[in-house]
DNA sequence: CGCGGAATTGAAAATACTCAAAATTAGTGG
DNA sequence: CCACTAATTTTGAGTATTTTCAATTCCGCG
């Protein structure tokens, strides 16, 4: 098993080895996603704290499950590189995607009201999640308020980043929800200091479709269209925003661009 | 302004007067919500301290404005008696209906991450909230755990409802959201102790399109096969569903109709 | 080098939308 | 309480966006 070189570490010691992933002594300290993950703005002394109750770290495959609809809630867990894709499945067995999952980014959270996941995370790449047993968690939100009122915001962002999901399902077309998913991609690398303009697609054009209420095919002429208009290259899963300004004025609904043709 | 009779206070004394609302001594305890909002399964010497932080409570009159987009973010609402609906709107000008909120549910969940509300909250019919301000929440959290714990559910169950959502806008076509809908609202009803099969619709036909990424005009045809289809009878906005088990059926995608015609 | 999954492209079909007009309902004032 | 007006809803006809079905092409991988 390979997996893709990550940031996630900047740590100068390299304390990373496949083969001993549950021993390693690595830190929220020294993560490079501490400004965005659980931890944000802790003091030194409560991030330790935090460490304590991280339960291992955990490494998965291209397509390995971190968890499935129905398995018992126990932990959340925080992305700490690689992408993740989660899906509900309904009565009738059709998967519909709710969302993509990048390093700094909580899984998990839909499952607290029940005890069990209601939705299935599944590993778009080899990547590496925290693993938090929630009931620990709950321990310390009664020592660190600070921890509670950011635990707080990141589930209220999830509702947030549902509702806009929402807005663009139910009153978007096509080019505008796909030009929403571009520069939202964007500037969500930007977060983490990736360039907000030419990054991999992670997921294949399947997923996408899916996530966006679309079929593949159109997003393969949505791609195609966008290309001839010289707003975006595409080489296989790697796409160059060339005309972000544009993009975004699409996906706020300023500029349209002709029919699907 | 005349309000509908409500089920809100079950205790034998009124104590509601439309003049001096602020100075009521209303009590979670006595309240018939108390099973399904946030004192759930609290013990009574902790449903008396949150009653003591509860600010006031709040008429409005239809169409009024709860919150809007924009409005710094102070309190989350309990919805007491009446039916609220909340929007995003995008910044082309259009509004998409994120959700219908009825008695027992918690409002203003999205607003925590910025210190904003994220949307427009509207009655749609002569309502009253409690008013929580998050702040003294917040403290009470310390020092009741289950509190925190049912908060933490009611947050996830709003993740999950949006979830669905998704699932339904994604991937649906018009009669199996349509009969979601339906089934939703008869559900909901059933657990505040009325009818699961007649109700009164408390939004638009436009509402209702809206919300499930329709136009009124499909809403108001579907209503029209549904009734021809002797799936339900409607009279203004009065709805009874008279094959509950088929509509179910029709949600879970196991039956469908005919084609829109 | 060839196999198989993924992606692209084209043509036909379908679902839902738009526009328009009529009918019904709700709101307002006499 | 009734009449009038405005708003909402229903229905119809034509249209458009996106889907479905089908055929190729591309690429990764053994």
């Amino acid at each position: 098993m390979t997996h893709a070189a990550s940031p996630a570490e900047r740590s100068p010691v390299q304390t990373d080895t496949p083969l001993n992933v549950g021993a390693l002594k690595v830190s929220c300290a020294n993560c490079s996603m501490h400004q965005l993950c659980l931890p944000m703005g802790l003091e030194d002394a409560d991030i330790d704290r935090l460490d304590k109750i991280i339960g291992r770290r955990r490494r998965l495959a291209r397509d390995e499950h971190l968890y499935k609809a129905g398995d018992p809630f126990r932990s959340l867990y925080a992305v700490r590189f690689g992408h993740f894709k989660t899906y509900q499945i309904n009565a009738a067995g059709e998967a519909q995607i709710t969302g993509f999952q990048m390093a700094g980014e909580l899984l998990g959270m839909d499952a607290i009201s029940g005890d069990r996941h209601h939705c299935d995370a599944v590993a778009l790449e080899d990547s590496e999640v925290c693993e938090i047993p929630f009931a620990n968690l709950e321990e310390m939100f009664g020592q660190v308020p600070a921890l509670l009122r950011h635990f707080h915001r990141m589930m209220s962002q999830e509702i947030t980043r549902e509702q806009n999901v929402m807005l663009l399902l139910g009153n978007m077309r096509a080019e505008q929800r796909f030009a929403v998913f571009l520069v939202n991609l964007g500037a969500r690398y930007a977060t983490r200091g990736y360039s907000a303009t030419r990054f991999q697609l992670r997921m294949s054009r399947e997923d996408i479709g899916n996530y966006l209420g679309l079929t593949i095919e159109s997003i393969s002429r949505l791609l195609s269209r966008f290309r001839k208009m010289g707003l975006l290259q595409v080489d296989k899963r790697e796409v160059t925003l060339l005309e972000p300004a544009r993009l975004k004025a699409m996906a706020a609904g300023t500029e349209q661009c002709s029919p699907m043709a």
